[in-house]
DNA sequence: TGAAGACTTGACCAATCGGTCAAGATGAGA
DNA sequence: TCTCATCTTGACCGATTGGTCAAGTCTTCA
């Protein structure tokens, strides 16, 4: 057996050293996008010096790939909560609700996809075609199925998937005209809260299902 | 009388000018951001030298603030159809519809906005704070009187304004996800006219207004 | 304990980019 | 036609920045 290493052995160092920059790319990749951005700002942030941060990270284009590899991650997480139940009321609740919860918590992540797709993806094209494609493709299918079996009001699947996707990411993306328009402060846990139900409860009635009634409207 | 000038006059070159080098930093803007941009890419773009674009706009600042406050114009002009008509169903209708339309015809324009909010609005924090927050301000109190008098459903009138906003926004600023996701193609006319009926559709019955029967849900 | 590898860091370099400049071309008015 | 202001442009400059390097320091393990 290998013996035990102390917290501050080298492989931990080394693990630490990696979230710190990670952390810190996240935040500045966010705010400032891929050019914008600078290794020395990030290495700052950190806390090292920026020929420290290019020992772990050749290139500044390997550390970005990596950071927006963690957001996806994040985001497939969100994605599974869809499944939790194949009732359209409770899948979609439970969806909206993780994804406001994501914009809430990790608002630099979808930033920087944001960017991403706003500079034509230059790094996830891959994902966008393969992954995302057939997340979204088989969830197309459920919505239709939805709606054959009266569950739902016939709607067009996709805009309702985007309109679910631009509102939740609206809330991370946008944060700062959202708080701006907030006198200037950041949103209350209670008005997220409005603004979670007030989502939920309006593509919910968007798509004919009233909680205390029966199913779809016509 | 001043003598009329010939097409290619002085003023009318300078004019012709200032739109082509307007007309390319705004593509450039979009899908760069205002660091990823340089103005070399902007001369070539516009098909003049870089010296001769400083002559036009001393500072790439210059020429950013004056795409950003071109696109704050057109935004202007789409606010006022949401006064069209006292009636929220068409009130909505026609705001949502002239959003969308907008997205549709000027995606760079959105994407410059959405990249402003996206680095903290360096450069247009002073329209967030006035013109943008009393439009906001006067469309809630609106929104809560059409509450008020029972024409639509009890919802929360400053998320409703953001679900609107994200979504219609997100046909241009996520144009490339959504092209990627419909087998690398545009979407077709059809295509984004299904979308239009499909987010003024969620929206209204989403907000209790079903244009077949008469005012709000409980 | 000492050798070898892993990690740290200040100094440095080449490339890029925003902006300048001076010399010339062009058009309008007298 | 002459003059002057406007416009055009290639060459250039200083600042920034991604990335390198060599000279260290620290851990680990035989």
């Amino acid at each position: 057996m290998k013996p035990l290493q102390k917290p501050t052995s080298r492989s931990a160092a080394r693990a630490e050293n990696e979230r710190l920059i990670l952390e810190a790319a996240e935040t500045v990749f966010a705010e400032h996008g891929f050019k914008g951005a600078t290794t020395g700002q990030i290495a700052d942030r950190a806390g090292i010096p920026k020929a420290n941060l290019h020992y772990y990270f050749p290139t500044k284009e390997s550390l970005y790939r990596q950071v927006v590899e963690n957001i996806f991650r994040i985001w497939l997480d969100a994605a599974n909560t869809f499944d939790d139940c194949d009732d359209p009321e409770v899948a979609l609740t439970s969806y909206i609700n993780a994804k406001m919860d994501i914009s809430r918590r990790h608002p630099m992540g979808s930033k920087v996809w944001a960017n991403e797709i706003l500079h034509k993806a230059p790094v996830i094209q891959d994902y966008l075609e393969t992954t995302l494609d057939e997340w979204t493709e088989s969830r197309i299918a459920v919505i239709e199925r939805w709606i054959a079996e009266k569950k739902m009001a016939p709607v067009d699947p996709r805009t309702l998937l985007y309109m679910i996707w631009a509102t939740t990411q609206h809330y991370a993306d946008f944060n700062h005209q959202i708080e701006t328009l907030n006198a200037g402060k950041p949103l209350s846990e209670e008005q997220f809260e409005t603004a979670k139900k007030t989502v939920v409860g309006i593509i919910l009635a968007g798509v004919g299902i009233h909680p205390n009634g029966k199913g779809a409207g016509a």
